[in-house]
DNA sequence: CTGAAAGCGCTTACAG
DNA sequence: CTGAAAGCGCTTACAG
């Protein structure tokens, strides 16, 4: 392994002037400048990290904390954080909390041994202890907790009332509005947007509220719509438990879209796959996952944030689980 | 921030007997060992890894290569690495290489400037020469290469002869086999495994070749069955072509599975969310991720490897797009 | 069994 | 503009 005394030496300086050649900080002067440049070339010199860490307190870490991977919508966000992190030459440390306080705070202690630089967090808990005293960069995903802390998340509301409105204007009048848990914040939001829209309108409505889990969420729609029949639109504040929804109607004989219209919330790829292909609010999951990959790395360097408060629009996608507008 | 040197004159003894007492190698007497664990306890000590890892040129990182998380076999996949990495004290950054040979050399010379571990790869590239001279534990995931690096799959043949089986015995006698792209090793395996069992069946077959994607699946096999409308089997190599042969199939107006019956392969959880159901031949993909990450961590800690070739059983989960079996 | 000391490969005041 | 030196927080021969 060749390091920076190697280097020094080729070049005929001192490791310091290596050091600021390197960093790019401290004057350099050009002959010094071109000497290092080319033993550093010569000698195919790169630097190590980790003693470099050492001494900054700092690494190219970045921790993203999320439920579990395993759950439809993250690895989409996933892959943009990782995909900003790796063009600014960070690198991704993967952590499912299962919105377990103590798995994320064993996280966030043992990474900040590491010097990790910052956190990309989803979680409900960003009021606890360890975000609140960490002293590191964090930014916070899809959910909301306060202004502390720096958050992207997707205009969740209007996406509801967007969804509402698109069943509405479809001639549904007997909608089942499927409501998330009620400690998300997101789920909270399209249930306020979904309320907002449907007041007032010339329809009937209910509210089940359930977690975003598909065969729950089958379960649930299925014996609903068994005491509901007249039921003509289901408004699902998730893809997933719009899909439970789906494979409900077809139990039971329904005809989607015919006789039951139906919207999920999210836009993962599965709702395409699904027959007939499911209509959705989509999030633009991708974006959301690189504008807060790029508010972090941001903060880690000490640059200005334009915005603590970033909100990614939303959009309908209109597939074959509702007919077209009546007019 | 508490340092060896803090503990070591609180309890009275050189920063070199902590550092013994630390890594349990060297010999410490019971008093000074009392001592050390009092002062640790008290200043709540913890040991800067970073520190460790400039002395040692190893961390407790491991690498996990994989073409992308996005893919839904994967997640499940990293999800139980990363388990069994936390379990053991390690912890993992993700990778997402594309299947881009540039993009896996990237990180592993990255990486290898962190002092990391080791590295987990699914990759078709194993025998690059950034893997073969790494010099670092690897161990390999779902697609074999050679000998010389220790490797967990699915048994893909057999998975694939099951499904077959399955097809025929349900009295399926034109077959058509939804063969994935040929640089992958288990997609090749599964095409012997169709062949061996189909071979000798009474029943006509084809084999149309192309890649794990859900759209061309479904334009593929679109067209086939417009063009052969007696089809009343299809073993797609993947559940996501299955997704898209069944989609196909919705199109067309075709009953499944009254008059085709489709069976897939992975066993993702999105089989479970079409309708109807995804038969399926299921790997055991936690598992798989799960053995790979113990077997790595092994060869990180110097241990005896029992087995340099681990095979998962697969098994055949039967849902609705199959019919009960013929006697 | 234990400690002093050198060293891992960098960075950063400080003096010049 | 540059170098000598101390320091980041550990580990590890080595001598005792």
């Amino acid at each position: 392994m060749t390091t920076i005394r190697d280097v020094a030496k080729k070049a005929g300086v001192s490791v310091a002037t290596v050091s600021r050649y390197l960093n790019g900080n401290g004057y350099v002067s050009k002959d010094a400048e071109k000497a290092v440049e080319a033993a550093v070339k010569e000698l195919d010199y790169e630097i190590n990290q980790v003693a470099r860490s050492l001494n900054t307190k700092k690494s190219n870490l970045i921790g993203l904390i999320l439920p579990d991977i395993t759950n439809p919508f993250f690895p989409e966000l996933a892959r943009a954080v990782e995909d900003v992190a790796l063009t600014y030459g960070y690198t991704v440390i993967l952590c499912n909390s299962d919105e377990n306080p103590e798995k994320e705070r064993n996280y966030t202690e043992q990474l900040k041994k590491k010097y990790i630089g910052g956190f990309i967090v989803i979680s409900n808990q960003l009021d606890a202890p360890h975000y609140t005293d960490i002293k590191l960069p964090i930014v916070a995903l899809d959910r909301a907790i306060n202004e502390s802390v720096p958050i992207v998340s997707s205009n969740n509301r209007e996406g509801a009332a967007l969804g509402t409105r698109a069943l509405l204007d479809r001639g549904c009048r007997n909608i089942l509005f499927l409501r998330g848990p009620e400690e998300l914040n997101p789920a909270n939001d399209r249930y306020e947007g979904f309320m907002a829209e449907i007041d007032g309108a010339d329809a009937h409505f209910s509210v089940l509220t359930g977690p975003f889990h598909f065969e729950e969420s089958e379960e649930l729609v299925e014996s609903f719509l068994k005491a509901h029949p007249e039921t003509d639109g289901i408004f699902a504040s998730s893809d997933v438990s719009a899909a439970g929804a789906l494979k409900a109607a077809h139990k039971l004989g329904i005809d989607v879209p015919e006789d039951l219209q139906i919207i999920g919330f999210d836009g993962i790829s599965m709702g395409e796959m699904l027959s007939p292909g499911l209509t959705t609010v989509a999030q633009d999951i991708y974006e959301m996952g690189a504008v807060a990959a790029r508010m972090l790395i941001k903060l880690i360097e000490n640059q200005p944030l334009e915005e603590r408060f970033h909100e990614v629009p939303v959009k309908l996608i209109v597939r074959g689980t509702t007919r077209s507008v009546r007019t």
